[in-house]
RNA sequence: GGAGAGGUGGCCGAGCUGGCUGAAGGCGCCCGCCUGCUAAGUGGGUAUAGGCAGUGAUCCUGUCUAUCCAGGGUUCGAAUCCCUGCCUCUCCGCCA
């Protein structure tokens, strides 16, 4: 959520911002309906300020024994009038605030100017393009020879989407997993977090999954839960309505949880395998920083976020995202893309952003300054470190051998307990 | 699922026979004084959000308003009374 203050006093900022986020922005109907509102409770607290004034006299009476009748039956009136101005003002305030939650974040200056992924720039690649010297096969065929995964019985117990994870399969899902939140709680400090996997609206609103995403998510109609998407959305909820002391920042996170998206619109796209799934595993970094750090920060996640795949020795690349690129909440953001030579495609394991201001503000995350000791909202930011179903099509395409077995990575193999699929 | 208790400021905890209570008291924290150092003592300060004004910006000053879990209601007036919801705790039942 941008702050109203923004609008009324730079409102070319935000129009240029959305812009370049390919936004239409009808901006002057909110700062319209703001200064109606203003005005409202302008006369509102004049009103209010009457009525405690006169409340007051009112007790001075009764209490020296005097009789108030007049007092009161003036009062009356006044009330019945705050009243409806009270639900009058509260009914604009709701709507300019629904209206502030549809508008996304606006880039940083720094992100590059675009209009669509063709305008990504590669900011850097790591690693070579693996070569073979026999006919490789694609991640589907590898799984089928070596009962990994078995998407038919997946698609029979849940439907397409939900894949079926078998064996030495099953046991490379929960490697990676391990190996991940491993890595990132050793190497790098961050506090390992296991969060519920449904959330309630106020916390998928925080996050900005709601109120424009609703579609893109799985919900349970009798209690009114989300599916999470993303880990992303209990853990920044975390510190939801709280003051932060400053001497307890940078808070870094990290969790894997399952991620359930209903990829609505998105049928009939890389539909193949483990491209695109309703349900797959991640882990997630999350960091709460202060403000003058963030972008620093972000540096760091992604990083961190590579490590993993540098750790894996996966053919990789960073992608710095062009501001039409950017999702709703993210200010900037660079993606991992993994080489597959199956598919020969990179695709997008991670998505490391920052949100500035964004999230905290819808989720009211606040600290308390150490140096003048107010309160000002922190910068969230996060990362996929990283999601494994692109993760795994890579590693068995890039590890095959010609006879069908898979050498895993040595950082795998104490959690597979073994050096080879086969 | 059944029965009961409760949700007050950063924390603990009064108030809950409705009216100088934004809220006693304590702890913590900040500034000062005192003390050879520490401890103790002592004086003061210490919520958040919003509107308006000050030639004035997400700063500063003043002023007004709101907030005692949330949302309704009663009333001239609600932390205090009524209703609904949410959450926490205790006991019973069920259960991985």
């Amino acid at each position: 959520m941008l702050p109203l203050t923004i609008f009324r006093n730079n409102p070319e900022l935000v129009k240029n911002g959305l812009l370049a986020k390919g936004e239409t922005a009808g901006i002057e109907a909110l700062v319209e309906m703001d200064n109606r509102h203003r005005a409202m409770v302008t006369k509102l607290n004049a009103m209010r300020s009457e009525r405690n004034k006169t409340s007051e006299l009112i007790a001075q009476s009764k209490r020296i024994g005097q009789d108030a009748a007049e007092l009161i039956m003036a009062m009356r009136d006044l009330s019945e009038q705050v009243k409806t101005l009270e639900s009058e003002s509260a009914e604009l305030h709701e709507k300019i605030s629904g209206e502030l939650e549809y508008i996304p974040n606006l880039p940083h200056e720094s992100v590059p100017r675009g209009s669509n992924a063709e305008d990504n720039v590669v900011v850097r690649v790591w690693g070579e393009k693996p070569e073979f010297d026999f006919k490789i096969d694609n991640h589907l065929d590898l799984g089928a020879k070596l009962d990994l995964f078995d998407f038919n019985r997946g698609a029979k117990i849940a439907g397409s989407g939900f894949p079926l994870y078998t064996g030495q399969g099953a046991r490379l899902e929960r490697a990676l997993i391990n190996f991940m939140l491993d890595y990132h709680v050793e190497n790098y400090g961050f506090t390992e977090i296991f969060p519920p996997f449904m959330t309630n609206s106020a916390a998928s609103r925080t996050t900005g999954q709601l109120p424009k995403f609703a579609e893109d998510m799985y919900r349970t109609d009798i209690d009114g839960l989300y599916l999470i998407p993303t880990a992303e959305v209990p853990v920044t909820n975390i510190h939801r309505d709280e003051i932060i002391p400053e001497q307890d920042l940078p808070k870094f996170y990290v969790a894997y949880s399952a991620c359930f998206r209903r990829e609505a619109g998105s049928y009939g796209k890389d539909t193949r395998g483990f491209l695109r799934l309703h349900q797959f595993n991640k882990v997630e970094l999350v960091k709460f920083v202060i403000p003058e750090t963030s972008y620093a920060e972000l540096e760091a996640l992604t990083k961190q976020a590579e490590a993993i795949l540098k750790a894996l020795g996966l053919h990789y690349r960073v992608v710095e995202l062009c501001s039409a690129d950017l999702s709703f909440a993210a200010a900037k953001c660079y993606d991992l893309e993994v080489w597959s030579p199956g598919e020969e495609k990179w695709l997008e394991v991670s998505s490391c952003s920052n949100f500035e201001a964004f999230q905290a503000r819808r989720g009211n995350i606040r600290y308390r300054r150490e140096s003048d000791r107010k309160v000002d909202f922190v910068h969230t930011l996060n990362g996929s470190g990283v999601a494994t179903p692109r993760l795994l099509v890579a590693l068995l395409e890039t590890y095959q051998t010609e006879d069908g077995t898979i050498i895993l990575p040595p950082v795998l193999q104490k959690y597979m307990g073994k050096r080879e699929l086969k």
